[in-house]
DNA sequence: TTGAAAGCGTTACCAG
DNA sequence: CTGGTAACGCTTTCAA
């Protein structure tokens, strides 16, 4: 049904040579009469003539096509990271194919294994903020498989990661609250293995320390982050005694949730309660108020992984090197936390 | 350097075997001795044998990968449209390849080649709204390759398209601002030839016609939907005499946009003036006051295009009828219209 | 019941 | 300068 492309044998036939010298003529390769050459590359334009990558491909052992394990979509972090890589692919002729996770490890495994299977040229990961079982990553390192990891800093993948400054930026949200006289700062966060917001928590038990602020663990909500959880766990911290007076919400989603439901029970922001977020989504400045957020440099790592992948396919850096890119975030102060 | 995939010549040597007994036994095809049979298929799951999909591509001339062609991606409506996508693909052993188009026609065209370069076995577009060539369609449809177009209506390309109600949607959004007694509807909205706004205009002018309210020019405001042209639209708005009474966006963004710089002006929403958007973001709700939006079928839109495409590939529906698909919406009303 | 061979489209190597 | 051939991994047809 599918009309065919044309291929090599088709130019070589109706130009009555060989299959091998339309080939060479094509690509500039080896001696080539000039006139023989100019007829075929004429044809060849005028049939659209373009390999086959499934021939080309089963050739030389690449698909031209990089694997990518996210764990949603549906975010405009993560969106943002996929336009980051895809950037970079499509400059270098590389195909990215992606596959979703939803944070879960089952769905991670299942996506790696169907990636390996389609004999992607590498892949870019996200590990799963669960993940307890490393082993469908040794099997990607095993097979000498290049492997980027993003967003996630699994100390168990020696490979090379590209992540966020989670601590340093969570010690300055941390701080600039305490600089707004806030004490009793609640944190709703992810507390798996391998979330941001571990580091997070981290960075943030950091900067009370230095100020001499006693950790409260009342006022740490662990949660999935989603908007219900979000709900439950802002309603948790309102009953608490004394109220907090500053939540930070693991993402700007948890925050604006936070916000809505703070302003629902009668409380002022930022004057009762300031309220700051991470990753600093496009609607964060029209909440009321606008939402403090710690700008993630998503599209840089996006850029920064497929960067580093093309280097380790084109052999320009070894593959099975344990080092970490850490970009840098910016602490956006708007009007949720200005008392 | 990367460690190659077992083949079936591997199998074929270890168990002393031709070749083609190995593929027979593995895809239980022709007569086959059980014995033989048996410890293929033992030996072949030891070794995590997988065909190559390169060398079975070639064969039959499949990649079993379908190419996606979408404005953006950062973009909750679009990304949900493609996890919809990825949901049956998936399901069904397929790949997706998916190119950014910016709404841009230039890129649009570099896409789709690139698309048809890769040998995809279908392509799902949604074509730029500035579309006015459809060449590169024709030649989609000349080499016969199945087509399916979403989001956008372009009577010039035959083929199925999958997309929502937009006149009655936008009837129904605006027939209830003006039971809420709103006589001077504002839309901001983009009115190039394929956008869904220019559907939405229509349905616009069908319900103030209906209801016998003179259409003024001075209220539709053509943009291109990004933040800030629908800052500089709300501006002009609000310099409008007699003022507008009501603003409706062609997306929450727009709508968001529109409420901010209203309240900033010193307007009360809905009172002084209500507002409605398209598509029902996640945010919508969070805004102040909540917003009214029409909640558009994203994931459905992806699903059903998804699975025409694949009855289209597997030849139960013809690859070039013209037919529409239209899925319903739902109007969300919320605080931003009730008055 | 099994094996050999052709072919998918391409490239690389070796003769001529 | 050009053509033939082998090879990539797989499926299918034809013989044995």
């Amino acid at each position: 049904m599918k009309k065919e492309p044309v291929s090599l044998k088709d130019i070589a036939k109706q130009l009555n040579v060989s299959i091998s010298t339309v080939s060479r003529a094509l690509r500039n390769k080896g001696e080539i009469n000039p006139e023989t050459r100019k007829g075929i590359i004429e044809l060849a334009k005028k049939l659209k003539f373009r390999p086959n990558p499934l021939a080309t491909g089963l050739l030389n052992k690449k698909t031209s096509t990089i694997g990518i394990v996210i764990p949603e979509i549906e975010n405009y972090f993560y969106s943002t990271i996929l336009r980051g890589m895809d950037s970079v692919a499509s400059l270098s002729g590389y195909r990215l194919i992606v596959s979703y996770t939803n944070d879960n490890q089952t769905n991670e495994i299942l996506a790696i294994q169907e990636l390996m299977l389609s004999r992607v040229d590498g892949i870019i990961a996200c590990p799963s903020s669960e993940l307890y079982d490393f082993t469908h990553y040794y099997d990607i390192i095993d097979n000498n498989i290049p492997l980027v990891i993003f967003e996630r800093e699994p100390e168990e993948i020696p490979t090379y990661k590209v992540v966020t400054d989670n601590i340093k930026s969570s010690i300055e949200v941390t701080e600039h609250l305490i600089s707004k006289r806030c004490r009793r700062i609640a944190f709703i966060t992810n507390l798996e293995p391998l979330a941001a917001g571990r580091l997070r928590y981290e960075g943030y038990k950091m900067a009370l320390k230095k100020h001499n602020i006693p950790l409260d663990h009342e006022l740490i909500i662990h949660g999935n982050m989603n908007i219900s959880t979000s709900v439950e766990a802002t309603i948790n911290l309102l009953k608490k005694k004394p109220l907090p007076d500053a939540i930070i919400g693991n993402n700007d989603m948890v925050a604006m949730v936070a916000m809505k439901i703070a302003k629902e029970k009668g409380f002022r922001i930022p004057q009762d309660i300031a309220v700051a977020g991470f990753a600093d989504e496009p609607f964060s400045s029209f909440l009321e108020p606008s939402l403090t957020s710690v700008g993630q440099p998503a599209y840089l790592i996006g850029m920064k992984s497929l960067e580093i992948m093309l280097q380790m396919i084109n052999g320009d850096i070894p593959i099975n090197e344990d080092k970490k890119i850490v970009l840098e975030s910016a602490l956006v102060i708007r009007d949720s936390t200005k008392r």
